[in-house]
DNA sequence: GGCTGCGGGTTGCTATAAGCAACCTGAGTC
DNA sequence: GACTCAGGTTGCTTATAGCAACCCGCAGCC
């Protein structure tokens, strides 16, 4: 995606813009499994070095990882999730609860989400108001948000 | 992303191998919005003709969109979502949310999503168990699922 | 029946970015 | 002071996005 989106209003191209690619979104579930060292991430994913060392800094830049040097012995450093990278968890999980669906369907999911005291597992995602009450997606409409400028009232718009 | 991550039990890298790229995301976006047709894609995205023909054919092929000849004169198609597709509502309403708070922030969201007879605001996700009882994501743990194969039991397997 | 216009593409070229392998560097360690 | 290891960088090759130009079937017009 080379043509820039940066002025667009349309958060869902903002969100991709943030991500770069899906090896950032890769980055980021392994950053959730605990993985935390460039060797660690490189050896999970299989991703090439240079092209990890892109995403990491740009990960860094737009502050959905941190990196910390570590005390241990040698030139170690750690990335972690920051409270904007560890609220990407919302994305990860409906992808991954669209997949366990359209892709593994009969075969069952190859990974649940669970609580640790209770044993119940993450099963599906609900839209809720302001409240905390549940909203049907299929009575939604869309509709022009206090951020949008009123010369562009428009959805989708872009360049 | 030329690596095969056909394999991986991943549901994240699964749902990005449907997906292709960005652009699909905001094709499918595109067709929330009731946009069905190539011209309408187009304009709207500012994507490359050749691009969006790729993904529209991939995107069939996957079953998140039907091509639909039209009644009307001249060769006119419509690209309806399929259930697949509409499924990925989750996926765009994570990610809108997350840019609502993490990049457009204090200047408010964009665009809403309402709810049309009540007028409710989808304000956040919430993820709950199989009995729609709400789950703290804080307290998650991942264990692997039936559709895991024993022989790989771990998590983020690839290639 | 030939001209024009439009929707929905395809083809060919160029520029960008991913993949891969080799090399580098600083800190510890024997 | 040679060796190892983490965490990169550099340079080359290949794949894909972007862009412009062209094409093709259909309808309307005359």
């Amino acid at each position: 995606m080379a043509t820039s989106i940066g002025e667009t209003y349309c958060g869902v191209a903002q969100a991709g813009e943030r991500m770069g690619d899906w090896w950032t979104l890769l980055i980021v579930r392994d950053a959730f499994f605990g993985k935390r060292r460039f060797s660690e991430f490189e050896a999970s994913l299989g991703i090439a070095k240079n092209v990890l060392s892109d995403r990491l800094r740009a990960m860094v830049e737009h502050g959905i990882l941190e990196k910390e040097r570590l005390a241990e012995p040698g030139q170690r450093y750690a990335y972690q999730l920051t409270k904007k990278g560890r609220d990407l968890w919302m994305v990860l999980t409906a992808m991954r609860l669209w997949s366990d669906r359209w892709v593994f369907g009969e075969q069952g999911p190859p990974l649940v989400a669970r609580e640790h005291d209770t044993g119940r597992e993450v099963a599906a995602l609900v839209a809720v108001d302001r409240d905390g009450r549940p909203i049907e997606p299929s009575k939604l409409e869309w509709v022009p948000g206090p951020g949008l400028p009123s010369t562009r009232r428009r959805a989708g718009r872009r360049r």
